[in-house]
DNA sequence: AGCACGCCGACT
DNA sequence: GTCGGCGTGCTC
């Protein structure tokens, strides 16, 4: 008999920790495969992770490993692919692997507890809502707003999401047989049809759906050039190639309208939404269906990036200049960045789609690294883009926050029957509540930061940690009792606008009156249906929602920025008010956009005027290179916070330290944050720019051992590769 | 990041 | 006497 010596293998296992290493394990029982998830113990707890490696031994763990308890079968082992993506963002980003992995999974997969997938849940839908409609009476228009969204097909779920009480409304319409439910997958109904493209977008069609292997693609079409359609018509390409098709979208409260756009297309087509509307639970299920295979179209935020496709045929990101791609803490990626390595791993074209693209995705398309695709007329024939008027607001006496000119237009609007639309991106009634003998101002306890006056809630609030207080009723230094508001928020626009339009019907819609379910849902269904005449909006309106009767907007107080030492600021100023300017007109109805500005004389209003985004691109680029901005280098940047300033700056000069000089590598000094107190911590920061992405990566691999080995105490510091807010 | 261990100040 | 403050150190 052969005496077998017992055969130890053992598992290297990543495992959400903040280091930069993995963890040896023995495995006793069946031998999972790599990307398997398993349970394993660490310290006194258990935690979930992932298998990266199987080995004959404990790579250069000294110790004894401990057994894997459990391999969690709830989730298929994560394809080599993801892996992949993981560790290249895991480098990229120098952020701990298994870090990287949990951020990229969707959170049921993060905990020790085993997922059960729910049953599959049936979806209700109409297959003519004229008709619902026709039995809800208009004295229950909430009821007949859900109605009016079931078009398209809802889970119980989703109809929580439109209202409270929807699921109840719609369990009694599907008895009294006005609704028809489904499982998801067997829905059959008509797909909306493809509108006719012009020259342009048929170009642009042949070009994407031609492109095979890596292809990436910038596609800079302006507001209402039919980019969507576009998207529609390449998607239905890539469909019947048998196919998946990823699409990244902004975090905004669009998705909503963007997905029945798509299910409207392609019913039938297993969708996977991926966005931050959706509960853990839903969240699981659609990305397992995209892992599978099942879902054909994935249409997420950010995060949507990391989800396994096995059969990706290419990737959409529309939007690509928005600042939501790129994630603000802890794992700070950019889900665009991201999504261009993905495709080019996945050997797959690629389409980035903006009417503004990112400065640095058109220097790629200047380079040639992209091919550039333009979209340069209007998809409906005739339509033709808003007048954009300035207002400059320098020593000129304003009522109420407005400009004669501007008061004349809304009235002339108003008059023709049309909408106006005030943007001011300031919520509140005020952002200053000063004391008008000692020039006293209320301030954060906890932040570098003014208190914002909300007259309605009747309480001083900071919008940058969740500090509020009551109003004061006198100055706390000289006890005065009268304390004035200084500056312009909507509520009091809201406020201040019936007395220059009596009779109108006003409606501020921001954060704080839509913070409710079915609140904004609410107030867009009040405006399409022309009951409103005046809107005053913040950065919630400015993307996409359209409304016919919508013709004029004014825009106030958007370019605070322009003089900032944000040298980005121009470029986001460039884009947002083309989003705002593509609220104004439709098809027939000619648009008009006002903008009350301090700095009419600034050169970016001459190309703001051109109305053509490519020479202010161009300048930008040039400039960039010019001073050394990125794109034309590469930045990244350290934070440091802790109780005291000195603590914060003191950290990041020993981190500074550690850093190497070499020639065209641009180490700065440590300094304290623009907004210094932040949320009760003091902030400082350490910017380093080198001459490439390559040099960078080899100055950080080098500097970072060293760096996280610093004994560092009361500080908490960060890295932000490509950082976009400085 | 958790979580335990450990060593000093004021509480029943 | 012990409850709890958070500094320090470790996790296969
Ligand atoms: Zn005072
Ligand atoms: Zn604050």
């Amino acid at each position: 008999m052969i005496k077998r010596e017992k055969v130890t293998a053992f598992a290297l296992v990543a495992l959400d920790v903040p280091l930069k290493k993995l963890f040896a394990y023995a495995l006793t029982g069946p031998i999972p495969a790599v990307g398997s998830r398993v349970l394993v113990p660490f310290g006194p707890r258990r935690i979930s992770g992932v298998v990266l490696e199987l080995r004959d031994d404990a790579a250069d763990f000294k110790g004894t490993p401990k057994a894997i308890l459990a391999v969690l079968d709830d989730l298929p082992p994560l394809p080599a692919e993801t892996l992949q993506l993981c560790q290249f963002v895991a480098h990229y980003y120098h952020y701990p692997i298994g870090a990287v992995i949990a951020a990229a999974l969707p959170k049921v997969f993060r905990s020790p507890t085993v997922f059960r997938e729910p049953a599959p849940s049936l979806v209700y839908f109409a297959e003519d809502v004229a008709e619902l409609l026709q039995q809800i009476p208009s004295r229950a228009p909430a009821q007949r707003r859900v109605a009016a969204h079931l078009a398209v097909p809802h889970t119980p779920a989703a109809l929580r999401r439109l209202h409270d009480s929807a699921w109840r409304w719609v369990k009694v319409w599907h008895e009294q047989g006005w609704l028809q439910s489904a499982l998801e997958a067997k829905v059959l109904a008509k797909a909306s049809d493809n509108l006719a493209l012009n020259a342009e977008q048929s170009q642009v069609l042949t070009e994407l759906t031609g492109a095979r292997g890596f292809a990436p693609f910038l596609l800079y079409g302006i507001t209402g050039s039919g980019k969507t359609e576009v998207y529609l018509q390449t998607i239905a390409q890539v469909l019947a190639r048998g196919l998946q098709v990823l699409v990244l979208i902004p975090e905004i409260n669009l998705t909503p309208q963007l997905e029945g756009r798509f299910r409207a297309r392609f019913p039938g087509v297993p969708m996977a939404a991926l966005h931050s509307g959706l509960n853990d639970t839903e969240r699981a299920v659609n990305w397992l269906s995209a892992l599978r295979g099942e879902a054909k179209i994935v249409l997420g935020t950010r995060l949507a990036v990391f989800t396994p496709l096995p059969q990706l045929g290419m990737i959409i990101v529309d939007e690509e200049h928005d600042p939501s791609f790129k994630q603000q803490e802890g794992l700070r990626y950019s889900a665009r960045d991201v999504a261009v390595y993905r495709a080019r791993q996945a050997k797959v074209p690629i389409v980035l789609g903006s009417a503004t693209p990112s400065i640095e995705s058109w220097a790629n398309a200047k380079a040639k690294r992209y091919r550039m695709l333009t979209l340069s007329e209007r998809a409906v024939p005739g339509a033709v883009l808003p007048k954009i008027t300035l207002l400059p607001v320098k020593n000129v006496g304003l009522v109420d926050g407005l400009h004669v000119m501007a008061l004349a237009a809304m009235h002339a609007a108003l008059d023709r029957g049309e909408q106006v639309l005030i943007f001011l991106n300031r919520r509140g009634f005020s952002p200053v509540l000063q004391c008008g003998e000692c020039g006293w101002m209320a301030c954060c306890t906890h932040c570098s930061a003014r208190l914002v006056l909300h007259l309605k809630e009747r309480r001083l609030r900071c919008h940058h940690c969740g500090y509020e207080q009551a109003i004061t009723p006198a100055c706390p230094d000289c006890g005065n009792h009268d304390l004035k508001p200084v500056g312009q928020g909507t509520q009091r626009m809201e406020e201040s606008l019936p007395l220059h339009f009596p009779g109108k019907k006003i409606l501020r819609i921001d954060r704080d009156s839509t913070s409710k379910k079915g609140e904004l849902d609410a107030a867009l269904a009040q405006v399409h249906s022309g009951e409103v005449d005046i809107v005053i909006g913040t950065q919630m309106l400015a993307k996409g929602h359209d409304f016919d009767l919508l013709t004029t907007v004014v825009v106030l107080n958007a370019d605070t920025g322009l003089y900032s030492v944000d040298f980005r600021a121009e470029e986001r100023l460039f884009a947002l008010l083309t989003q705002v300017a593509g609220r104004a007109g439709r098809r027939e109805l000619p648009g008009e956009v006002f903008i009350q500005t301090a700095f009419s004389d600034h050169p970016f209003y001459h190309q703001l005027l051109a109305r053509d985004f490519a020479p202010f691109a161009d300048r930008t680029l040039h400039e960039r290179q010019m001073m050394l901005l990125p794109p034309a280098n590469a930045w990244a940047l350290f934070r440091a916070d802790a109780p005291e300033l000195e603590q914060a700056l003191s950290a990041l000069a020993q981190i500074r330290a550690c850093i190497a000089p070499e020639p065209h590598l641009l180490l700065n000094q440590p300094v304290a944050a623009t907004m210094l107190k932040k949320a009760g911590v003091e902030r400082a920061q350490l910017l380093i720019a080198a001459q490439s992405k390559v040099q960078l990566q080899a100055v950080l691999d080098e500097a970072l051992p060293t760096i996280a080995a610093l004994k560092l105490p009361k500080v908490r510091w960060s890295l932000d590769v490509d950082p976009i807010e400085v």
